[in-house]
DNA sequence: CTCCATAGGTTGTATTGCTACCTATTGCGA
DNA sequence: TCGCAATAGGTAGCAATACAACCTATGGAG
């Protein structure tokens, strides 16, 4: 899949992989690799940053442990976060009406 | 909508609107719109580089015309750019099934 | 001892859509 | 006649952001 084609989307996926409770950044990108099979699968340089970003933004709060001798950074959606994950679900589903509809992937009675 | 969630989609939109047969750069930016229910208004820096960039890449073939003392760009698909779209398509819906999934909605939402 | 998987991270780059602007014609209203 | 909107095409520069490539560190397998 192009990976790039992930542009706005990204926050919240990770947002949604945080909802079932807090986990650390490795474990949200092993988390979306196994619900989505595979198809998105990312690399730490844009689960890290994003994550932090969503950490300066308030939608997500981490902190620090430390799992047999590793430290964890473990996040946690924060009110503001579970108000945005609803909100980027909403318009990803607009979204995806409207490229659905543009790229015409749907019968529609017209043409051919 | 957020107008940058597009990335890495708006190409597949274009080549989708000149399926039909060919059009000029302005009608194509109509026709999203029309198509999206006005969800899809690309500004026109979005839509003439865009269109020049699907030139360049083989994708469309435009060529010049006078209609009304106004000159036109009219844009056609080329095979290159049919199969584009078919491959588009593909990606699109194999996008939307992994985010819609990782999202957790629903995949395809019966407007309940 | 070395390598891999796990875990966290940074830097720099490339892509790409957008804002803001420009040119030009036709037609309308003041 | 002048100004403006709509149509039509275009460019320059900015901003966002996902990615590739890289680094550090631990524990366990070989």
């Amino acid at each position: 899949m192009r990976a790039e084609a992930l542009k706005g989307h990204l926050d919240g996926l990770l947002l949604a992989a945080l909802e079932d409770g807090p986990r650390h950044g490795y474990a949200v990108k092993e988390a979306l690799r196994e619900t989505t099979e595979g198809r998105i699968d990312l690399p730490t340089g844009t689960v890290y940053p994003a994550l932090h970003r969503l950490e300066r933004a308030g939608l997500i709060a981490g902190s620090w442990s430390v799992v047999g001798g590793r430290r964890r950074r473990t996040y946690e959606l924060t009110a503001t976060g579970r108000s945005a994950l609803s909100r980027e679900r909403t318009g990803w589903q607009e979204f995806a009406t409207a490229v659905t509809a543009a790229l015409g992937t749907r019968p529609w009675p017209a043409t051919s």
